[in-house]
DNA sequence: AAAACGGGGTA
DNA sequence: TACCCAGTTTT
């Protein structure tokens, strides 16, 4: 037993997490799930969510058998949809291809839709209790301090150099060492997960209670502000839009995104561009007769790629209007749907937020 | 306003 | 393989 994994696992069993629905289960399935939710969710958002998805999917052939629509709208809210449709695809794969059985080990775990080398070492040591190693952002961090690895962790020398240092560091196989402790592959692997969400976090890193701390060179050189070191900026581009806010008797339309780009194949408010005369534009596009309603404030919602400012648009649509369609365009599919049932499907945060703010403002309708 | 975050897609 | 992309929250 190395003593980096030795000290790890005692921290753990003393100061780490152990009451998370996802723990104390074997059952690959709801792991693979918890390991889903958590790319990108803080431990907090997930666990009503984790909790209601499972009841309604208890299984990954309830999973596979469901509409994908079902999927999404137990999905609606925790973003990152595309998470929610690799759940999905996978689940069928595994009806498909694996007799409804999850894979038993991580080479196929891997291969599966949505999963990576992290995410599928994850689900091997919880389910199997495999000796792999994780390297998730959590873990990074971690070792860009403690090891000092100056350099953005993201570009390939380093990352390369991070994940032999983490199969390097994991403790050794079972069996072999007189000291071996008992589900040592899960708490280590549970303790750097945990270390890296409540003690070595981003910002006010919790150095004095660290059980690494006397190893630890960012903390020795005083660099722990500096480590590790951040993704090298690019000037973001900036675009504006217009959302338009439908309303007619009740009811906002929504419009289905293409499936590839920005919000791919979630339900969005019409987009107009700013250039554009929203009464003109909804006579063209949609055949409606619309009247402008309250100003809104335009905001900004900033991607990794550039930044979008919304300007809100709500419209009272005439109840005399055609609905049906404008002209010459494609046909984008769309619904009229009550601002309660919007929020229950699939959404963009900038949408929903939209909608909760202006139900907030004004009673709908 | 910046940083993070893990996987997918494409050249 | 080496890029670049997407979507959202936290700090």
């Amino acid at each position: 037993m190395n003593s980096f994994s030795a000290k790890l696992i005692s921290w753990q069993k003393q100061h780490g997490r152990h009451d998370l629905p996802w723990q104390n289960t074997r059952d690959p399935y709801a792991i693979w799930l918890s390991e889903i939710m958590l790319q990108q969710t803080q431990v907090g958002t997930v666990i009503p969510y984790y909790q209601r998805f499972l009841q309604r999917f208890p299984d990954v052939t309830t999973l596979a058998l469901a509409p994908l629509d079902d999927v999404l709208a137990q999905w609606s809210g925790l973003g990152y949809y595309s998470r929610g449709r690799n759940l999905h695809r996978a689940a069928r794969v595994i009806v498909g291809d694996h007799q409804g059985r999850f894979p038993g080990n991580e080479e196929i775990i891997r291969q599966l839709p949505g999963i990576g080398r992290s995410t599928a070492a994850a689900i091997a040591v919880f389910a199997y209790g495999e000796r792999r190693a994780i390297l998730d952002g959590n873990v990074k961090r971690v070792f860009a301090r403690c090891f000092g690895i100056d350099g953005y962790p993201g570009e390939k020398r380093n990352e390369t150099l991070l994940w032999r240092k983490a199969e390097e560091l994991l403790p050794p196989p079972s069996g072999t060492g007189e000291n071996q402790i008992d589900g040592g592959i899960e708490a280590y692997t549970q303790a750097l997960m945990d270390l890296g969400a409540t003690v070595c976090t981003r910002g006010k890193p919790k150095c004095p209670i660290c059980p690494l701390q006397a190893d630890c060179i960012a903390l020795r050189e005083n660099r722990t502000g500096k480590l590790p070191v951040p993704r090298p900026r690019k000037l973001l581009p900036e675009k504006e839009t217009v959302l338009l806010l439908l309303m007619r008797q009740g009811m906002i339309l929504l419009e289905k995104r293409p499936a590839s780009g920005v919000w791919g194949s979630l339900w969005c408010l019409p987009e107009m561009p700013v250039s554009a005369i929203s009464t003109d534009y909804c006579t063209q596009r949609f055949g409606m007769n619309v009247q402008p309603l309250a100003q809104m404030q335009p905001f900004d919602h900033t991607f990794t790629h550039f930044r979008l400012r919304i300007h809100p648009q709500p419209l009272q649509v005439a109840s005399s209007s055609c609905v049906t369609g404008g002209k010459g365009q494609e046909r984008v599919e769309s619904r009229w749907i009550t601002p309660d049932e919007a929020l229950k499907v699939a959404i963009p945060s900038p949408v929903r937020k939209l909608l909760i703010q202006y139900g907030g403002a004004q009673p709908f309708g």
